[in-house]
DNA sequence: GGGCCCGCAGGG
DNA sequence: CCCTGCGGGCCC
């Protein structure tokens, strides 16, 4: 019963005909259609006793391939031989599809321009300068902030090490948030099947990977089969969480726009489940422990007030989608005086959206009510006092409170200004030397160690005898600023 | 409003 | 090198 038999073009499906189209491929013969095999691959009939060497019967598992399409022995590369790459692109959905869509344009598919290296990428606590509710529009600026290195994956870890930050995005609807505590989803058991970064769930998720490293999180040993839950919840190591206005799909506390930096939250305990979606998932309890405090508190949002933090657009972002709109209104003009001017090239876009008028649509981040400038810097009193106390440091001072117009920005000249010419970091117990520059203390005692006894950034000399004394306001200071930087320092 | 599927960064 | 991934823009 081949599917070309009756219709064959070749025999006319003529039954005393031999084909070797619709029939064995061998002998072409018509007979014994029950002992006739189907070639998985270029759907061609082969006799079982025709092939060589024969089969007695017909076998009844997997796939099987004729012999001119059983080829496979070629196909191993050869030492030396690189034919994987291509092996590669051509399982890429791309290849079989002719999609003409341009990827060059938008965030989809752009790379860093910037990298965070203040801190190492496996550095656990709060990014220096980074305070909380500070808000991105998307994940490569979080991931150039240094805040959630990834992506597109809500866990970086190391399964040998811990989970260093995670990204509440109302991935699973089983998720509970409560600001100060949530539930958390492990990765995997998705389908990712057709180049997809997400997908449907279709198998169990293990702890292995981004999920043991947020289980190695928590202050209790390691169990990969039950989960396990802290004696003391505090002692975990420390997560960064950033909220995804994704998430407000499932949480109230997620932004209303981009990824906003809650701070830091341990894991209290671990354990598997049968989630919604019908597989085994592993979940975890998070916990806040910082000092700062949220950004939902009235504490938080006086805060980030105070420090003019609003969500921030990649460079030229803003300028790039107005005048792109802008584009879009003249090309809509002109569809309109004269049709037949615009109407090929594969840009059809135009035509639907009709929609009338004016600046209604200035993104969110220039109506903010602020006078689209965004707020200056507000130094507290004390810190004000402290500056000025801070004589040995006046005239970097000087220059820092120029940028304090400058809104979020005076934290970066901040952090420029008082970086360690040694370790390339925000200078932790500051020594300020004579020649008003300011070096880490462990910094300028290595220096010294090595017999090294100059001014790692001028080398002025400072002799062998100097007494190095930690500049204590610069340090209260910095601790304002970067609240948490120095620990583990 | 939902499906498709890309480069890229990171770990291993 | 390989595999993974709680993004994101465009098309239908």
């Amino acid at each position: 019963f081949r599917k070309s038999g009756p219709e064959c073009k070749h025999c006319r499906a003529d039954p005393d005909k031999e084909c070797r189209f619709c029939s064995c491929y061998l002998c072409g013969g018509k007979q014994d259609a029950h002992m006739q095999l189907l070639c998985d691959e270029c759907n061609m009939a082969y006799h079982i006793y025709c092939l060589n060497p024969p089969l007695s019967k017909i076998p009844e598992d997997e796939d099987w391939y004729c012999p001119s399409c059983k080829n496979d022995s070629n196909e191993v590369v050869k030492a030396g031989e690189k034919l994987k790459q291509s092996k590669k692109k051509a399982k890429m959905p791309s290849a079989s599809t002719e999609s003409q869509r341009d990827w060059g344009k938008g965030m989809a598919c752009v790379g860093r321009t910037k990298e965070c290296t203040i801190v190492p990428s496996n550095h656990y606590g709060p990014i220096p300068g980074v305070p909380v509710g500070t808000t991105w529009k998307f994940r490569v600026q979080v991931s150039e902030a240094g805040v959630h290195r990834p992506h597109v994956g809500g866990i970086h870890g190391r399964s040998n090490d811990g989970a260093y930050s995670l990204v509440l995005a109302g991935g699973f609807e089983d998720e509970v948030d409560r600001g100060d505590e949530f539930t958390y989803t492990g990765s995997g058991g998705r389908d990712l099947s057709g180049n997809k970064r997400i997908g449907e769930h279709s198998f169990d998720q293990t702890l292995t990977h981004m999920n043991r490293a947020l289980a190695l999180n928590c202050d209790a040993p390691l169990d990969d089969k039950n989960g396990a839950e802290s004696k003391n919840w505090r002692a975990g190591k420390p997560v960064r969480v950033v909220r995804s206005s994704k998430g407000r799909r499932i949480s109230k506390y997620a932004p209303e726009e981009g990824n906003r930096y809650d701070g830091i939250y341990k894991v209290v305990k671990y354990w598997p489940e049968i989630g919604k979606c019908g597989f085994l998932v592993w979940r975890y309890l998070l916990r806040r422990d910082d000092v700062e405090p949220a950004p939902w508190t009235s504490e938080g949002m006086e805060r980030s007030k105070k420090l003019g933090l609003s969500v921030q657009y990649p460079e030229g972002y803003l300028e790039a989608m107005a005048s792109r709109e802008k584009k879009d209104k003249v090309k809509k003009q002109a569809v309109k005086h004269e049709p037949t001017s615009q109407s090929n090239g594969n840009q059809k876009r135009t035509i639907h959206d009709a929609g009338i008028e004016e600046p209604t649509n200035t993104p969110k981040a220039m109506r903010m009510g602020d006078g689209g400038k965004g707020e200056a810097f507000q130094l507290t009193q004390e810190q004000q006092w402290l500056i000025r106390e801070d004589c040995m440091n006046q005239k970097l001072w000087d220059e820092v409170l120029a940028s304090l117009k400058e809104g979020p920005n005076f934290l970066k000249k901040l952090e420029q200004s008082f970086m360690c010419v040694c370790c390339q970091e925000l200078v932790y117990q500051p020594v300020t030397t004579e020649c008003l520059h300011n070096v880490c203390k462990s910094c300028l005692q290595r220096s010294f160690r090595a017999e090294v006894f100059t001014c790692p950034a001028c080398r002025y000399d400072l002799g062998k005898g100097y007494t190095m004394v930690p500049n204590k306001i610069l340090q209260t200071l910095l601790d304002q600023f970067f609240p948490g930087y120095s620990k583990g320092r």
